[in-house]
Order: structure tokens, then sequence, then C-alpha cells
DNA sequence: TCCATTTAGGACCGAACGGTCCATTTTCAG
DNA sequence: CTGAAAATGGACCGTTCGGTCCTAAATGGA
């Protein structure tokens, strides 16, 4: 029986996800993944690389649903509104780590590894252009002011999504981190 | 000669801060605390139990010079300004890692182990009583609107600053992140 | 059916892990 | 100076780490 590589990884990001890199063992991942050790190295390289397939497949659907409900429409407030929002959502796949893979690795390798390093950053910045693009087409149809500094209202979203991922990780009330994303979006009126 | 286990603690949280738990080995911290292996076992038992001495004696002075400059005055909106502004200053301690290890400590391990989550958590309610105290300080001195939610502006004072300690730990232009946190304090008007 | 490719299983590798133990040396107070 | 306490270095422990390799079994296309 063929193995699916993609369920493999998906298997893969699952325990990435909730244990971190190094935390993770081989023997982690044989059973998450349902593979022998030799079908895992064969495939995948090494642990690293592996670490590396998981978080660049991860990120290709992280927010995927929410820029997919755009539907070509270009991303104005209601966009940005929706999609914090939906990240502040504890309910958003039930049965998945909470907090986000990109923020832990961030957290756990940006100063450690510069692959994983390069890699965060380049998504920070795609990150940050969206928002900023998100925020010029909400100026330019009148839904935020355009006086207000889309360049720093864009970081500001991108650190704010990164706290509430990063506070994610604790067993808090996840309920209590809604009213704070509340009060982020008031910033955009 | 006798070694100054705060100064031996010192060095392994400057390890532990930089690495993450999982990531140090016990000759990291050996050599970083100029510490034979027997020292260090007989004067802090095991690494975990070394991890959470340096985690307590981290939050004993993390923000404590900001603390200190209230000098006894109650705190207020200047208080809140001052203090993310200074945790939003890369050149803060010039030597030491970027990020902030309670943080890193929430995000590596929060999800894994109990006696990290109970302390990290606690620490949290300070650090949200703290704001909120200082919100409604401001506010019955007018600073600050009486009509804002001083528990949500709190909590999301403290996400900011979770969001900006999380991506402090990526080898970004630091300076970037002033502007986002000048966003996050226009919430106070 | 046959053969080449995949996959599995597991033995095996050296290194590093966290941790223990003890004999020796160093330190310091009386 | 002396003796107890503290610190050291290093041997040693079993386990696990990431990773390799080889053989045997399963698979699937021709």
């Amino acid at each position: 029986m063929e193995f699916d590589p993609d369920e493999a990884l998906d298997a893969a990001i699952h325990v990435f996800w909730t244990k971190g890199f190094e935390a993770t063992s081989t023997k982690d991942l044989m059973e998450a993944m349902g593979l022998s050790k030799s079908s895992l190295y064969q495939t995948f390289g090494s642990k690293k690389e592996l670490f590396m397939r998981s978080l660049v497949r991860y990120c290709a659907f992280a927010g995927g649903r929410e820029r997919a409900s755009l539907d070509g429409q270009k991303p104005g407030k209601s966009f940005i509104v929706a999609m914090l929002r939906a990240l502040s959502n504890p309910d958003r796949f039930p049965d998945d780590p909470r907090g986000c893979l990109l923020v832990n690795s961030t957290v756990e390798l940006g100063k450690r590894d510069e692959e994983v390093s390069a890699y965060v950053n380049n998504r920070l910045r795609l990150s940050l252009e969206m928002f900023e693009g998100a925020i010029r087409n909400a100026q330019e149809s009148g839904e935020i002011s355009p006086e207000k500094d889309h360049a720093s209202l864009a970081r500001m979203l991108v650190m704010s999504i990164h706290g509430l991922k990063a506070m994610s990780r604790l067993n808090v009330d996840q309920s209590d981190l809604r009213p704070a994303v509340e009060e982020v979006l008031k910033l955009l009126d």
C-alpha cells in the first residue's frame, strides 16, 4: 500500500505543532505518521527536512479558509475583521493544537536556525503586505480613515496575532482573548 | 571558592532564554554557570528544577526597573506608556537574548508541562491585574475615558506584549515593532 | 505471472542525553 | 593547624537520540 505523503505530512504537522521541534522524536513521528523509520528517512531525508516540509505545508493552509472566502473580491476592512475574529475563535479546528505552528517556530527556532528564520521572515513579510494592502483598499473605499498609517497599522495587526497565538498556548480560557482582539479592531475605526 | 547561586542562576537564565528548555543540555548549563556537574545537581536537583528556579528569578527582575521608577506613586497612564515603550526598546539590555523567557516558556511548554503552565498562568494574572489597576487609576484621574472597558483593555495590552516578545525572536529589524506599539497605545486615548 | 519498485522491520551505529556516585581537592571556620 | 563542609573532576549508568543499512515482504505495472 502506497502511503500518501500529504497525509503523512499532516500527521507530522500535528506532532510538531503540539510538541515543538526539539521535543519531537523520530519515534513520535513514526507513530503519528504510520511510517517505518526506513520509509520516513527514505521519503523525507531528515527530521529537519521533514520539519521544513511540514512548516511549508502548514503555511499553505493556514488562513486559507478566510482567504478563500474572499472569492475574488479585494480584501478590505471586513476581511481584516473576519480574519482576526476567526483567528481568535477557539473552536476553529476542534482537534488541533491551539496556537500557531508558525509562531511556535518563530519563538523556538527564530534565533537559532537560519533556515527557519529566513522562511518565517518571508511569511511574515507576505502577511504584512496582505494586511497593508487590505488597509489601503479600505482607505480607498472610505472604510478606514486615510490619515491612518497603513504600515504601522498592519504591523500592529500582525503583532496582535502573534500575541493571540502565543497566549493560546496556555490552558487559559480562550474566550478571554476575544475582547482583547475586539479592542485591537477598534484601531481600524 | 564558594560560588554565588544567584550568579549561577543568572547564567542559567541566559541559556534557557536563548535556547529554550529542550534545546539546553546539562553541558550547556555547566559551561555557562561555571559549575561542575556534581555541584549543579547537588545545588539544583535536576534540569527541570533549575529551569523553574531560573524562571522564578527571571520574573522577579523582569519589568522591575519600570516598576521601581514608580517610586511609590500609583501607576497610571504614563506608567503603561512607559512600560510598553521600554519593552519595545531593543537596546534595553544590549547583551541579552531578545524576547522574553516567560513568553518563550509559554509557547514551548504551556501545553506540555503542568508546573510551568500553572506558574505562567499565575504570572499572567498578576500582569493583567497590574494593568487593570493602572487603567482604573488613569480613569479615576481622567487620563483615560471611564467608558472604556478596563478588563479588555488590559488583556489587549498583555496580548500585545506577548506579540511583541514573540516577534522579537526573529532577526527582524526591531525598530519595526515600535510603531506597532505606538498604535496599540492609541487605544488608551 | 514476473519483475522492479516500495515499504516494513529491525539490527545496528556513535553520540548525546539527564542523572548518579565517589574519591580527591579545595575552602573556610574554629 | 585541623577538621568538617563544600566543590571538583570524571568515571559510570541506562536510555534515547537522529540516522544508516540490509533483508524480507508486499505491491503494482507490464
